[in-house]
Parts: structure tokens; sequence; C-alpha cells
DNA sequence: TGATGCATGTAATCCGTTACATGATTCA
DNA sequence: TGAATCATGTAACGGATTACATGCATCA
């Protein structure tokens, strides 16, 4: 699914700036499945207008730049509806991390453990994301699944992670006696 | 990371020709956080080999097209140490799923439903996929390390999908009544 | 006889990221 | 005064996928 497809998504749920959309991906319900630069929403977006799928408004704001409210177009809805109809394709899952953690014997013990911290982190940053989406109050049937799908899974990979460092640290203890 | 190191790093295990570094990452322990096509292995195998990282043995076979076969040399391990010692990128999830999920009110319930059930099998291939390689004996600690991690997050999904599914049923049986 | 597996490779193309460019305001 | 936030955009570059090219053996 390329960003035109990610930004009209958006865009049928509320009218929006690049800016926001770029914001929401990053830091909202999107943000553990879905990336994407300004680089490549603002030719996205200008994409979409001139294919009569979204409309701009350009509103001036006091203190600030002005700014451009993209809102979706009737062939919008028609186009979206289309993509959509195609069963989407498979998940993608790249993990470096994996791929290291398989290399273990590569690494001294310290380093794994940073690095297993350091993964251990970003899924919390993931969850606690999921936690501030629910508390500001997204709640229609397609949020509440998609947070729940997260939470699920971050809550698995938080929890394995959790018990292999405990593991990790007996194991180092008995090799000091 | 790119698919040199990923060669490098697979090829730090076992000696292997393009051909089973590409099947490995397909169908072997890394499966559900690697991919990689031939047009980008072949071309860092030549690169890895120019660059003294690894060695290339050509092999004829009875009934079957030559192969080359790559090891890895002194070099190769130093530069994979140095490699791994940056503390690895964030994983990269990307889910065209969850995002269709999220947009839901598009979806007649059959086609939702049908999307579920091909993500709940996709999933399902990845966990037979991991039940395989541990039949297959693969129980160093690196391998063990990326089966339970895979394992508890696959599960995890497929747990939730499941629910949900069960969930939508109920709620389309009142429907109906 | 036609698909599938084994086996390697290149070229065109796509798509996206990174870095660069600009500029006002607010907060520490 | 310097960093961060708001706000939009382009150009160079990189990295990988897709499609193409080749060819023999085996199995249905």
């Amino acid at each position: 699914m390329n960003v035109r497809t990610l930004c009209l998504g958006f865009l049928s749920t509320q009218e929006a700036t690049g800016y926001e959309i770029k914001k929401e991906f990053e830091e909202g319900l999107f943000s553990h499945f879905i990336e994407a630069s300004y680089g490549s929403i603002y030719p996205a977006l200008n994409q979409l207008a001139a294919d009569g799928l979204v409309t701009v408004r350009e509103e001036e704001q006091s203190g600030k730049p002005d700014k451009k409210v993209y809102a979706i177009t009737t062939a919008g809805h028609a186009a979206l509806s289309k993509w959509l109809s195609v069963v989407p394709a498979r998940d993608k899952y790249k993990s470096e991390f994996l791929f290291e953690m398989y290399l273990q014997h590569y690494l001294t013990a310290g380093h794994t453990v940073v690095a297993i911290e350091k993964q251990l982190s970003h899924l919390r940053d993931d969850l606690k994301c999921i936690d501030q989406c629910r508390a500001e109050g997204n709640s229609d049937e397609g949020a509440t699944f998609i947070m729940g799908y997260g939470e699920a899974v971050l809550t698995a990979s938080v929890s394995y992670l959790e018990s292999k460092l405990v593991e990790m640290k007996s194991r180092a203890a008995k090799a000091a006696e």
C-alpha cells in the first residue's frame, strides 16, 4: 500500500493537513504499523488533489504558517472503496533486533541485554501510545479493533522479553558462582 | 539492515548458495521477519566476495545446474562483528490489514471476515514454519530465542483475531434476530 | 507436455528516505 | 539565544522489487 492510499484513507475519517497526517502516522493510532515521511506525504497529497480525489483549502493562521487543509471528495471515496476491495497484502515485519538475537554468539552478554532493553523500551512506547489514543476517546469499531490487536501483540512481546531477561540474569548469576 | 549484512550473517552460521539463502529467508527460521529477493541477494553476494568477506567455491552437480557455495572469511567475521556492535534499528512493521480494519466502515461484513481469515491463515503458516524449524532441531540459543519470540507474538495475534471473529459472528446473529 | 524445482544473474523501474531550503513564533 | 513547533516543499540518492533471460531434470 503506497502513501497515496494511506493519506486518502486517513482523510476519509477527517480533514487534515500534510503536517497533521504525518503526526497522526507517527504518534497516533497508526504509529506501530505505518510510516511515511514528508518527502512522500506532500507529493502524495498533491497527486490526490490533481486526480480530484481530494480538495484543498488554504487557511491563514495568525502566528503560524499558512496551512493547506485537504478533504476527501466523492470520487475519493469511490477510489478508496475500490482500492480496499482488494484483499490486503501480507503484513511486512522486518526486525534487525531478531536477526541480531539470532547471532547472539557474536555479541557480549552486556550488548545483548542492552539490545533487549532497547527493544523493550520501544515496545512500551508503542503500548503507551495506544493507551493514550484510547484515553483520548478513539472508540469506533475500527479504532477499537486495531488498538486491541496492537495491545495483544505488543504485550506478548514485552512479556516474552521480560521473561528472557530474568532467565539470562539467573544464568549469569549461576555462572558467577 | 541491508541484504549484504543479512547474507553475511547467515553465512556466519553455515556455508550456502544464494538460492539456499533465499529459501532459508522465506521458509526457515527468518521467514516472519526477513525478506529478500534474488535480485538483491545475488548482487549482495558478489559484493561480499569482491570485498573479501566471503569466498566462493563452484560446485558441479549431476542433473542440476552448477552452484556457487559461499563461505565467510576471517575478514567477514570481523566485519560482521563490527556491524552488529551498533544497536539495531527499530523494528519495522507495516500492515495493510490493520489499516483496512481501521477503515472497516468501507467494507462489507463479508469482506472483513475474509480479510481476517486470510490474516489468520498467514499467521498460522508462520507458526507452522516455526514448529517445523524446531522439529528440525534448531536449538542453539539464538534460534531458541527468535523462535520463542515469533511464537509468542504470532500466538497472541491468532488468539486476538479468533476472539474477534467469534464476537463478530455473535453480533451478526443478534442482528439477524 | 506442462508445471515445478534447482540455479544464477541483469536491467528497468518504483518508491521512499534523507537532506536541503525557508521562515515565523514560542518557550526555556 | 538557541531549540522546538508549526508548516510546506523539492531534489538527489539509495535500495529493493519485478520482470526478464536461460536451461536442465523430474514428476504428474
